[in-house]
This record gives structure tokens, C-alpha cells and sequence, in this order.
DNA sequence: GTGAAAGCGCTAACAT
DNA sequence: ATGTTAGCGCTTTCAC
């Protein structure tokens, strides 16, 4: 903090050029002199001032990364793979929480531009609500999609195919009357979900309210007002675990009686009674992913658009 | 990007010097001379550079915070709330996961100065082996620990008072056999949590391993096979969880076979089989106090330490 | 109340 | 391979 870069040039009999060069790992510095700052700074207890770097090169070393929900264990395990991708290179992450408002996103967004971030990793809220913050970002940073997109925005995404994943959910579960209980379509997890069980039902009966195990309770006292299907296939494990915890208070048995099925399996959903059957996301390999595509945007000049959607497996238990 | 305060400024007829006075709202500017400036800025579409603010008026406007797992939903929602604090504010999160790992952590820590945050929530992941990174960073710039602190390291602390929990917890429980399923000791938690329960027992059976799901499985196999207490206490809701999980697969009914608790209250025990008895964290309280405490330590001089310990609450269900 | 000028600490041209 | 110099864009004295 008081030693700066002239001191160990001073120390090390070199100008500050060499220095700064000898430190940041350049060639064309002679080794000896490379030593000499290297020693001089490490004597010194030299603590490089990255914000001055970062003034100069144009370049923070960090990333921006906004979650809808930092609170939800599928995305806090994202954000921890995205960090741990990172921590290997030498950036850090930025992170930033919408709530799940647009409005709130775009704010964040812009704080993170504000902070001249090096790129953005964006999950964002709204499949159509959320375009103008992407399009705020994307016009000054290399932006990747993850998980969720924006609808007709052309830009990289990664992220899981939920369609093909409620497809070979329903084909596991076979015949019989199924209700679908999830989210109302805002974003496009919930809407492709929506569009996948359609489409691989048939059609079909549907529930929507939002992504929380307390949606999965409600939900789950009007199936037993109505009459109870054979199955209940959720939006995401959230709803399930909400729905079984409210269909065994109920006294209601799981598999004998109904068959529930959740999404994303996270890390809860083995714990259940009886154990959650859901769609596995893979969210190291997400991360991995986005993180790859976002080195190469920031590396490479323009690369071309990613569009990378992971398959899903499927995670038989005992609930369906 | 392009356009900088001296166009700013020179639009609305007026220096560089007053442009950025009416920018950052400083008294001393004449109305008129405000308005033009601000309404210069908006027209131009003036984005500041805050790399560049920060280098002359040292200070980032960014909180640094390392969180032991984020993925962990007690952490997540530590996080969440510290985030939704310091939004209202004009502050922005830089997060670190430190794994677990004192080595990692440190290393992190290191990052974050060198970022030159203006302070640090630490989240210190080991009672001991955390003192290094702890000290490096109290050195430099005002550090609260969040939840869990280093031992005889004399600094701000915000967190629930464990061994209160515990004894509550314990008194609520009455006589029998217990044993008590927990974390070895490596952090403050871990320790206060074990010692709370051993002064509330009057010494007691103990099975100590980490605090995962799977350590909870593993604990519960062991106590089936050499014959169940009447009351397994777990040291947070992940293992009991896990307990949970393997005694329903093994047959034993909770509570009439055995009772079980957990601690912290994570959303997700109110969902199991049966519904979790627990000891409740406030972690928006502690979020908030934990924020007000750096606001505080930010702005005065050098105020007193402070050490918060926030009471607990019991959560009583239906698996104890 | 306002402006001119001096840096914050570093990196990147441009010389040599 | 190395040094000199000129900024990066802003805030902050210091005059007026």
C-alpha cells in the first residue's frame, strides 16, 4: 500500500519499466534483473495496486455474474463451479443477486459495467424482460447466457435442454393421468419445461405458480380438493419436495397412491421420504462450459455465437 | 466508455473539477451549474469510470466477503442477505468460496486486498489455521467475522450464540440417552456447538465427522448397529437430514423410535420426513448487523470492536 | 463557487 | 533488453 512499483525499481537498480515488465511475468527481461526485482519487491512486501493496473491495461481480471437468486442451491452451486473455474486463472467474480426483477438486474448489470468487469455471466430473469440489460452489456463486454436466455437474443448461451430432459422424464413415467405443476413461464427454464411436457404429454393438465416449495404446498392442496392424479410432474425439485412434504401430511402415499417427479436435482432432493426421481442438471459441466466459452470470447477477437445445450439425465428414485 | 467527465464537462460549460463535483451530489455548486451537468451527462450517456475514482480517492465502494462453501444453503443465504444490505447502499459484493481449505482461503483474502476492497466479511473457515489470512487483512482495512471466528483473534464478530442454542435445545429434549452426531471441531461453530451440547448434557456420547449429509448417513448406520439412543442431536440440519434419511430407509420410525434434531433451520427442514425440529439462525439479523458493524467501522474513526452474538431460537416440529 | 493543475500507481509506446 | 515519457479518467488541493 505505501511501497509502490518505483520502490522495488529503486531496489532492484532497474527503471520502473522492467520492473513492472519483470513482475508480470513478460519476456524480454534478463534474468538476472528479473530476480533482482522479483527479490526487491518480496523484501519490500510489494502489494501490486491492481486498480492502477486496471486503469491503464483496461482490463479488471474480473467478472461480473448476476443469479436471480443467490439463496437457491441450484444457482449458489453454479456460482461455486463458476468460481472454482475461475480461481484457477487469476480472475475473481463479481456477483450480483436480481431477485428475480428486471429491474433490479438491469441496475446490477449496470454497476458491473460501471466497474468495467471484463466480461458477464448472466442468468437471467426474464425470458423477454431481461433483454435490456443483456443488450446493455453485450454492447460493451463479452456476455455468456447461462442456464436461462432471453428470448431472440442472439448471443453465446449454456445451459441444460430441458425439453429433452421432460421428454425422457415422461417416457420413464409411462401412461396414466399426469398433471404438470411448475412455474408461470417468465423465465425460460420454466417456459421451455412447460413446452417439453406439453409436447411430450400430449397436451395435458397444467398448474402455475413460481419456482418455490411453497407453490409445490398450495399446489398440492388443490390436486387433493380436485381429485389426484397418477403422477405429478414438477417444474423443479422445490415444487416436488413442497408437494410430497404436503402430500405425506396429508397422509397421502408416494409412490403407492401418486407418483411425483421434480428437476435439477439438487442436493436435498435424495434426502426426501420417499427419495426424489428427478432430471439431473450438470452444473460443474455448465459451469465449466460457460466459463470455457467466456475465455474464448475474451481471448480470441469475435468468435462466433455458443449455443450449448447440455443433456440432462435422468435420476431414478423411489418417488416415481 | 468513450465519453469522459472532460466531455461532460466541457458540454455543460463548466470545468472538469465542477462537472465532477455535481456528479458525486459535493455541496459547493451552483443549481444551475448542477442541473447543466447532470443533464449534460444523461445527454452524452456519461458512464464514470470508477477504476479511475477509485485510484485517486482510494476507496473501491466494494465489500470483499469469503464464505467457506457457497454452495452450502446457510452460507447462500448469508450471502443473499449481506448482498440485499449492501444494494441499498452503493456497494457491490466481490465473493470467494474458500472450500473449507485455510490455504485457499488465505490466498483469497490476499486477492481481495489486493483488489483493495474497502472491507472484508470473513466467514473464517477454521478456528485456528484461519489467524493468518484474519491478521493480513485486519492489518490493511476494517474485517467482521460472520458466523463462525478464530480463536483469541480480538476483532469484530457478528454470529448466534451456539452454546444458548444448544442448551435450550437440550432442556427442551429432557432426560435420556442422547448422542450428539457433529462436525470435528475445526471451526467455531463446530467447537461452540459440541461444547454447548456436552455442558447442557453434563459430559454425553459423542460421534464426531463433518458437517455433510453424508456424514449424517454414515453416523446413523454406525448408531444403528450399536443400538439407537433415544435422542440423536445433530450439529446442523444437513446431517440430521441425512439421519433422517437413513433411519427412514432402515425402518426406524422418528420420532417414536428416536428422536432427532437439527440446527440452523435451512429451508429445507420444514420439508423432510418428519419435519425437522431445530434451533433457527436469523441470518437476515445477523446479515444486517454484520453490515451496519462495517458500515460503522467504515465511517468513524476507529470505533470499539464489536461482538454481537444473537440469540437463537428453538424451531420445534414434529422429529423431536 | 469555480478552475487549473497535480497526481493516484501503473502499463504501454517509443526510444535507444 | 532497458529506460523515458506519456497518459488511463478521475478527485482533490490550492488558488482565485
Amino acid at each position: 500500500m505505501d511501497v509502490t512499483i518505483h520502490d522495488v525499481a529503486a531496489r532492484a537498480g532497474v527503471s520502473v519499466a522492467t520492473a513492472s515488465r519483470a513482475l508480470s511475468g513478460q519476456r524480454g527481461v534478463r534474468q538476472a534483473n528479473r530476480d533482482n526485482v522479483v527479490a526487491a519487491a518480496s523484501e519490500l512486501g510489494y502489494e501490486p495496486n491492481v486498480v492502477a493496473a486496471s486503469l491503464r491495461s483496461r482490463t479488471t481480471h474480473t467478472i461480473g455474474m448476476v443469479v436471480p437468486r443467490i439463496g437457491n442451491p441450484f444457482f449458489a452451486t453454479l456460482v461455486e463451479e463458476v468460481e472454482k473455474q475461475l480461481q484457477d486463472g487469476k480472475r475473481s467474480l463479481l456477483l450480483a443477486n436480481s431477485d428475480y426483477r428486471p429491474e433490479v438486474e438491469r441496475r446490477q448489470v449496470q454497476a458491473l459495467l460501471d466497474r468495467r468487469v471484463d466480461a458477464l455471466l448472466l442468468i437471467p430473469c426474464h425470458r423477454e424482460r431481461s433483454g435490456e440489460a443483456l443488450a446493455a452489456a453485450a454492447a460493451r463486454i463479452p456476455v455468456v447466457q447461462l442456464d436461462l436466455r432471453v428470448d431472440g437474443f442472439d448471443g453465446s448461451w449454456v445451459g441444460v435442454d430441458n425439453e429433452s430432459g421432460m421428454h425422457e422424464l415422461v417416457r420413464h413415467l409411462g401412461a396414466g393421468r399426469t398433471v404438470y405443476v411448475g412455474s408461470e413461464p417468465t423465465d425460460s427454464a420454466a417456459q421451455s419445461r412447460l413446452e417439453g411436457y406439453r409436447r411430450a404429454v400430449g397436451g395435458g393438465e397444467v398448474l402455475l405458480g413460481d419456482f418455490s416449495k411453497e407453490w409445490g404446498e398450495t399446489a398440492a392442496r388443490r390436486l387433493l380438493a380436485d381429485g389426484l392424479p397418477e403422477v405429478v410432474v414438477c417444474g423443479n425439485d422445490s415444487i416436488a419436495l413442497g408437494v410430497l412434504a404436503e402430500l405425506s401430511r396429508q397422509g397421502v402415499g408416494v409412490p403407492e397412491d401418486v407418483r411425483v417427479t421434480g428437476f435439477d436435482d439438487i442436493p436435498y432432493a435424495e434426502l426426501s421420504q420417499p427419495a426424489l426421481t428427478t432430471v439431473r442438471q450438470p452444473q460443474a459441466e455448465i459451469a465449466a462450459e460457460a466459463v470455457r466459452v467466456l475465455h474464448e470470447h475474451l481471448a480470441g477477437g469475435k468468435p462466433a455465437t455458443r449455443r450449448t445445450a447440455i443433456k440432462p439425465t435422468l435420476q431414478i428414485r423411489s418417488s416415481a
